[in-house]
Formats: structure tokens, sequence, C-alpha cells
RNA sequence: GGAGAGGUGGCCGAGCGGCUUAAGGCAACGGUUUGCUAAACCGUCGUAGGGGAUAAACCCCUACCCCGGGUUCGAAUCCCGGCCUCUCCGCCA
């Protein structure tokens, strides 16, 4: 959420970055329906001082200055009633309008209307070369039994799958590896619920907008979370912090679950888009300035990047445009794991800054020093990664000609110190 | 799931229709005293919105005693609904 200062002040400013970010939200609307809002609160609060005013008076007066006296406070009620009715048409118009202003993209995130207009900025890793016939990662995952789509579409529909012995401690190593290599840099390891309510939901500012997205258990108005980044986040809703707290630095490990709506037929192939998976999230929350968040926004990426390249897997840092960037997102860094198969860079990872967007809409702040006043913390997040996804440049990066898999180094600690995946007999 | 108790400021805790501008204590901050520390004493000590003055400090108004409704001239206090916590019992990974 946006400061309504800050809009009232400079409202050219939202239409532009609204547009840019192809977000389509009536400035205008909200700038009239702000104005009028601000007159009938200083109506109503008039009448309230003269309602005190005079009921304070009330005990001491005689029995017939007492009759005037309520009569007179029956005018008042009049007017607050009528006050009132307008506020309560009002504020829900105002809220709402409130809740869709995106927050502006910096200065130096390109302009685009999609992903396909995202800008690289470096490519990292060498492209494998294949002297030999490579398969997808689904073949290997089927002719090593390790991968299970049939069955998982059975039991619980498309998109779904079972990952099956060393495909299952796969998974589970490549999870383990990065959250140990976080937890080494000092990031709080943290294992979160998965069914969060709207309130967090709304903070983190999924909602209103990603409903259509999530699994919702309607019978407990409770949420299925998409990401860790909700409860990660929202971990601190409604409190003020101390600054000697920040800034907080949180991993967490959740299973994500998202309905993929309006998906159909894209990605069917593969582990690539399903309903279900796995993913280690970090947040990081700071004070309320733009070069601490520059600063972190930097360090999530490079925290990222290390568990790349711990894993010895090429990919490339994207700039996001404009119309590819979430409402709350000023900026964002995408970073993409080549894939084999699909013969490009896939996004495996999402870095994004929010300043205080998120913090203002879950009333998250903490006690500023040099002000003494409480202010909106500033919040950031990254994928630290997500699996099965990332088993698609694994598996096929290497894969070796016999069809069977080699483990990346970093990942033999986690599998009994295996080297190989082979066919199980 | 059944029965009961309760949610008050950073924390503890009183208040149960107007004397509350929420007592008192603790913690915190500033000051006085002091060789240092401690103690004592004095003062400050919530959030948000609106208005006023200003270089700033500040002043005035409104709302907020879990949340939302209601009763009343007047609600922390009474009534209804919700959420949450605790205790006991039952069940259970």
């Amino acid at each position: 959420m946006i400061d309504i200062k800050v809009i009232r002040e400079n409202p050219e400013k939202f239409k532009t970055a609204s547009a840019a970010k192809h977000f389509n939200v009536d400035i205008d609307k909200l700038i009239e329906v702000d104005a009028e809002l601000k007159v009938i609160k200083q109506k109503l609060q008039d009448i309230s001082t003269d309602k005190n005013r005079i009921g304070k008076s009330i005990p001491k007066l005689a029995p017939d200055e007492k009759q005037a006296a309520m009569s007179q406070l029956a005018e008042l009620k009049e007017n607050e009633l009528k006050y009132n009715d307008e506020l309560k048409e009002l504020q829900p118009q105002f809220d709402e309008l409130m809740q869709q202003v995106p927050q502006p993209a910096d200065d130096d995130v390109p302009l685009g209307k999609d992903d396909t207009e995202n800008i690289e900025i470096r490519k990292e890793g060498q492209i494998r070369e294949f002297d030999f016939e490579p398969k997808d990662h689904l073949q290997l995952g089927i002719d090593l039994g390790i991968i299970d789509i049939e069955r998982g579409v059975k039991l619980a529909g498309s998109r779904n799958y079972f990952l099956k012995g060393d495909g299952a401690l796969l998974h589970w190593a490549v999870l383990r590896f990065s959250i140990d290599l976080m937890v080494n840099k000092g990031y709080t390891p943290m294992s979160v619920p998965l069914l969060m309510k709207d309130e967090a939901m709304r903070g983190t500012g999924y909602y209103p907008g990603a409903e259509e997205q999530t699994y919702r258990m309607e019978k407990d108005q409770l949420n299925l979370v998409g990401t860790a980044e909700v409860p990660l986040t929202a971990y601190h809703m409604g409190e003020i912090l101390d600054e000697a707290e920040l800034p907080i630095k949180v991993v967490g490990l959740s299973s994500c679950f998202r309905r993929e709506a309006g998906a159909a037929g894209k990605d069917t192939y593969g582990l690539y888009r399903i309903h279900q998976f796995d993913k280690v999230e970090q947040v990081v929350i700071c004070e309320n300035s733009d070069d601490e968040s520059l600063k972190y926004h930097n360090e999530i990426l490079a925290n990222s990047e290390a568990v790349l390249q711990g894993l010895g897997l090429p990919y490339r840092v994207v700039n996001v445009c404009t119309g590819d960037l979430g409402r709350g997102q000023a900026k964002k860094f995408d970073i993409e794991t080549w894939m084999p198969s699909r013969e490009n860079y896939c996004e495996t990872h999402s870095a994004s800054k929010f300043y205080e967007f998120q913090a203002r809409r879950m009333n998250l702040r903490y006690k500023d020093s040099k002000t003494k006043k409480n202010s909106f913390c500033h919040t950031l997040n990254n994928t630290v990664i997500a699996s099965p996804r990332v088993l698609i440049p694994i598996m096929e990066l290497y894969q070796n000609a016999d069809g069977s898999i080699t483990i990346p180094e970093v990942l033999r600690p986690y599998m009994n110190n295996k080297e190989v995946i082979k066919k199980q007999s």
C-alpha cells in the first residue's frame, strides 16, 4: 500500500507508474473520494467534539437546562447519522482503490509489456555441450524409476507427481543444501504454517489479485500458501520492532500450492509447472531506507547465485520489466537457469524489492531512533531454491551417456555420499 | 469435541455506567545528588488521524482498554456476535 499523502502530492506520478506496470487504477477517482472523505471526517469530528462537551455537562445542569441540552444532542445525532451513512459508503470505496494502487517501479527498471521484454543483465556458467543425444528430465526420471507423473495424476489430477527413491532423496538434498548454505550466511531457519488467513495474504499483497491462483479452505477461511514468503514476511505483522532487531533475515522451507488457473495447456510437460512443490525462501526485513533495500536486494540475489554456483548450474540474471512486475514490487531480478530440454534459460528464482509496500499493508513498523517515530519497515524476498523445478537442469545437465545421473558434489553429503543415480533394480 | 475462566498501555495490574485526561508498580529515557557504581528524589514516558503555531521544541481536537455491532445524554465498564488465550476432561499424529 502507498501513503495517501504521497499520492495526493503527485497523482500524475501514480497514473504513469500504474500504466507502466499495466495495472488499471482510477487515481482520479481515488483523489476525489479522498477529498470527500476528508470533509466528512472533519464534520464527524466536530460533531463528536460538541457531543462530548454537552454530554459531560449534563449531570451538572438544572432540569430545564437539561431539556435544552437533550434537544441539541438529538439534532447533532441526526447530523452524525447522515454523515455516517456517507462515510459507510465512501470508506470501502477508498479502501478498495488504495489496495489497488501499485508500487511505482524504480527508475532503472526497463519499460516493457511482459516477460519477453525483460533485460538480461549477465550470464554465468558454461552451457554443457553433449557428445551424445541427451534425454530430458522426465525421460531420465522414468527410465531411472525416480519420477512417476502417471500415478501423481491418477491420484491427484493433472500437474501432480511422485518422486521415488533417489529422486525423492535428490529433491530433499537440494533443499537441505540450500537451507544449510543460508543458515551459514546468518539467516534464521524457520518452519512455517502453510495455511494463512486472508489478512496475511492481503498484507503481503497477494490479495486482492491472486485469489484464483490460491487453493482455499472455505470451511476454515484459510489459504494454502503459494510461497513461504507469506508466513515469513507477515511473521511480525502488526508489531512495532526494535531498531536493534533489524535487519531480520530468515530462511524458510515450505510446500507451495498453486492452482495455475489460466495456465491450461502451458508447460504441461514434466516437472516444470506443477500444483505442488517445495521451496526454500529468504526474506529480509530492514529499516526504512532505500540504500538498505538496495543493499539487501543485492545480497539476496548473491545468496541465490551462490546456491546455483554451488550446484554448478549455468544461469542468467534478468532485470524484470515494468509490465512483468507484481503490484507491490519496485524492482525484481529473476534468475533463469539453463534447461537443456527447453533449450532456454527458464525462471527458477525471483528476487523482489518492495520498499514499504508490504509493511504498510500489514502495519509492520519499528521504532526509529533518529526520528523517535514509528516507521514502516522495508521488505524483500527471493527464492533460494525451488524443487523439483531445479531438478530439471540438475538431472539434464548431470546426465551421462548410459542414462545415469552424476550427483553434484555438494549434494552428496545429503545422499549418503552416493555419487551416481543409476537405474534401480 | 465437552465444561469453565479470561483478553486493559513496552510489561505487571486496578477500574465494572459520568470524579478516568485509564490508578499504582516495573522497565525505559532526561535531570538533581554523588569520587565511580548503586540508591534516592524530580520530570518525561502509547498509537493514528485532523487542526494551529514554528527554525524546532510545542498546543488543541478526535478515535483507540482484543475485533465488530448494540443499549445510553454518556461505555474500558452493560448486552449480542466473532477472534484469541488459559485450565480441566475426552480424543489423537
